[in-house]
DNA sequence: CTGTAAATGCAAATTGATTGCAATAAGGGT
DNA sequence: ACCCTTATTGCAATCAATTTGCATTTACAG
């Protein structure tokens, strides 16, 4: 009600809790990615602030800033281009959400509910600490 | 015994059965590929050619041949570089091994043996056909 | 309201990947 | 063994994604 801004509070709260400086740029941001049911490229969200005006680097400089503070998770789904989507409330910045990237397509599909079998769960345990799962494949428009 | 050269036969044979005209830079691609035990990087396999001399988009060009012939495979494992790696004899193309990748150190491991649980199974069947699993993590060394 | 460090805009640089083109070499046909 | 055609190579130039340099502007602590 005693906002200055058209800006939801919670962005504005996020990004001073984090330690990084209030900017238009980073709160629009926030936005984009939060409205997004999947993550975006830095292409993406660069055109969806588009009429903002921000410069392309300052919106590959901020999205990387938000990753490094925890904000935001950076991921490469297959086709050399960065990702990002938002962190929710409380969650592990490392505990990547499962994907199934479409190679066809190139769509990408976010699934919770991904785990591997016993099996081979002890057997990557054997390497190290899995912290991301991501599927390639066909999805069924392309197949 | 009546080799002409002193690359093995099986590179030769390959790349002739693939179509392809068999090139001192494509049969080195091969071996270098076919003794390295992870999925090699185009700078990776171009540092080991140094040596011939081979240009730097020929190795590109020729790893990007051999893949669409199917005796390699091209994969992208996250850190924005592809890798390629020696597809065993019959093996489908698309068939991907698991891969864990250390998001510390950049390790790639191949296993072997992994896949979901059965009920993840049936989840990712409702999107597509996964052709493809990659596991990221911190690996023993790094944590 | 002011000073200072952080953030921005713009252009230039980097890096991985790809392409154009003339010169060269592979391998089928003779 | 020798051509001929076409694939392949080398080298430079190009492209696209990402990053950096730097002068200017802005957030916000005091």
């Amino acid at each position: 009600m005693t906002n200055q801004t058209n800006e939801p509070d919670w962005a504005r709260t996020a990004i001073q809790e984090s330690g990084l400086r209030v900017t238009m740029a980073r709160m629009a941001t926030l936005e984009v990615l939060n409205t997004a049911s999947m993550p975006l490229t830095h292409a993406e969200v660069y055109q969806a602030l588009q009429e903002r005006g921000f410069d392309k680097a300052t919106v590959f400089r901020n999205l990387n800033d938000l990753v490094s503070v925890g904000l935001l998770r950076r991921s490469e789904l297959g086709d050399h281009v960065w990702r990002f989507e938002l962190i929710a409330n409380g969650e592990h910045p490392d505990a990547h959400h499962p994907h199934f990237v479409c190679v066809d397509c190139g769509t990408v599909s976010r699934l919770d509910e991904i785990e591997l079998s016993r099996k081979s769960k002890s057997t990557s345990d054997q390497i190290g600490k899995v912290t991301e799962i991501l599927l390639r494949g066909h999805c069924h428009e392309c197949a």
